[in-house]
DNA sequence: ATTATTTATCGTAATATTGCAATATTATAA
DNA sequence: TTATAATATTGCAATATTACGATAAATAAT
């Protein structure tokens, strides 16, 4: 096959995952991490910054912008993209809600 | 091609894209929940809980157990999973830097 | 020893991802 | 209008992922 079977799977876990899966990417990760270093969102340079041709850096931009994690808005000849508070405060809160709960449980048979 | 070029990238990034990666399923994070879920860590029944076949979910907890997700160790017939905390903690950090950070940014243009 | 139970592996088909060259699009500048 | 610059899209090849039936491996129970 090759296709998640996403309908036996609730939206939360499907959104948490689909997030999840667009930073699975060390490009990706590199473009989050860079969007987060610059002080302003006009950031027409995000192509010169990482080892990877132009089609391909585009290609991960939208790929980071289908799952929500970045907005783009254009802003003349350059796009400007930011990171998406919403989507990272979700993923935030899913891995807070686990490293909690685990602490929590006396059990560690592994 | 189809092979990231993980050479390119640092450790730290590869680490992060890998975990993320290995959450970037609906039906992996289907399953951290269920083993944050259970107060034990005998977990022989993780086949029942997901409604995929046998040789798939045991696909899916070699993936997360590669990328360090999670643990198991033998427990007679059945094989005991559980979360780690360790793995776990360093996501958590990840993103719980991000969102400090993105409300400390006064720009915010998109 | 044989059977039942549980999990892992193999093989394979369908689909998705990654990367880039070539090209298209869009907006500014001359 | 015609460049120039920045980003997007298309097309394609190489590889990875997802899913499952069939089968293997390992342990427990009879």
């Amino acid at each position: 096959m090759g296709a998640s079977k996403t309908e036996h799977f609730s939206d939360k876990q499907n959104q948490i995952a689909a997030m999840a899966k667009a930073i699975g990417h060390p490009a990706r990760v590199a473009i989050i991490e860079y969007l987060l270093s610059v002080d302003t969102c006009i950031c027409g340079d995000i192509v010169n910054v990482l080892p990877l041709a132009q089609p391909t850096v585009s290609q991960h931009l939208k790929e980071l912008k289908n799952a929500g994690i970045i907005k783009g808005s254009i802003e003349g000849t350059a796009i400007c993209y930011c990171l998406n508070p919403d989507a990272l405060s979700v993923l935030d809160a899913f891995f807070a809600h686990i490293t909690v709960h685990i602490k929590n449980k006396n059990t560690n048979c592994c």
